[in-house]
DNA sequence: TATTGTTATACTCTATAACTATA
DNA sequence: TATAGTTATAGAGTATAACAATA
């Protein structure tokens, strides 16, 4: 009964850590680790970014950007040019390398996708992102109006 | 087309972290981490484990292992008692102020998939927990057997 | 000789607070 | 006065390697 449910949410977060250990291997392969590689999947997404906004959309301090975006100049992923019209301001570009990379994350990310929802029939997959969507409403509602 | 199968993949991941998100309130307010939460959950599944089998089960280094517990005896959560056959080992067992956490740890969990997963109809539901069991299962394979 | 756990050392991620340069 | 980023400081999680005590 209310097991159901509790084996559905467990269900969840298997998959997703299976997919984090999914993740583990691209770390290793690239000698990079996961906040880096977020932050290199954001710049991907937005294009080239202030540390300010880099900060903002990932959710965590200036001056841990700081420290991610130094490790990424030296691994030679990313580099700092000023800002065309702010002089307090770096502009955080991905070099060549750093393109390939996110080229590789999106192809392993998609290639996983699949891989594991390739064999689900069209109706039922339509059928999992619906669930998902309305799970993620909901989740939405409970952040905002806490019961 | 496979822009559904993407879709799928960034769902699973957008839920789990939005109840990684829930559970940053339950450290908060139990003063604990990420790390003590997950071998708190572990003893409570398990019961008292010697530290050597939590490296094992929490898939991390014994040095790590010594430094968890060492946070959770402070915090009066977990007490180190010798073990009684092998005096080289220490049994890790939750107080009373750790089984009262572990409790409600439990209880967070089922609120939060009945919240997410009460409203969604018994045969959807069943849909979407075999969509994700043939998509662990697929995902086994892949570790197994990659292409 | 093998196992359990700790000390030593080091790196990364994370945060807050104080500060500099610039807007 | 406010904003962008860095320096200073600190704590947690993580790892490997060397070592002690015990099996």
């Amino acid at each position: 009964m209310a097991d159901v449910l509790g084996s559905a949410l467990d269900k969840v977060l298997h998959l997703s850590a299976l997919v984090s250990t999914d993740l583990a291997r691209f770390e290793a392969e690239a000698g990079l680790t996961a906040s880096r590689i977020h932050l290199l999947w954001v710049l991907g997404l937005a294009g080239p970014a202030t540390q300010r906004s880099l900060a903002m959309t990932l959710d965590v301090s200036p001056r841990n950007i700081t420290g991610l975006v130094d490790g990424l100049v030296a691994s030679g992923h990313v580099t700092r040019e000023p800002h065309p019209h702010d002089r307090r301001a770096w502009v955080v570009t991905p070099t060549m390398l750093g393109e390939q990379t996110i080229r590789s994350l999106r192809e392993g990310h998609a290639d996983l996708a699949r891989q594991l929802f390739g064999q689900v029939p069209a109706d039922r997959l339509a059928a999992f992102v619906a669930t998902l969507d309305q799970t993620i409403a909901t989740f939405a509602e409970l952040v905002e109006d806490p019961p």
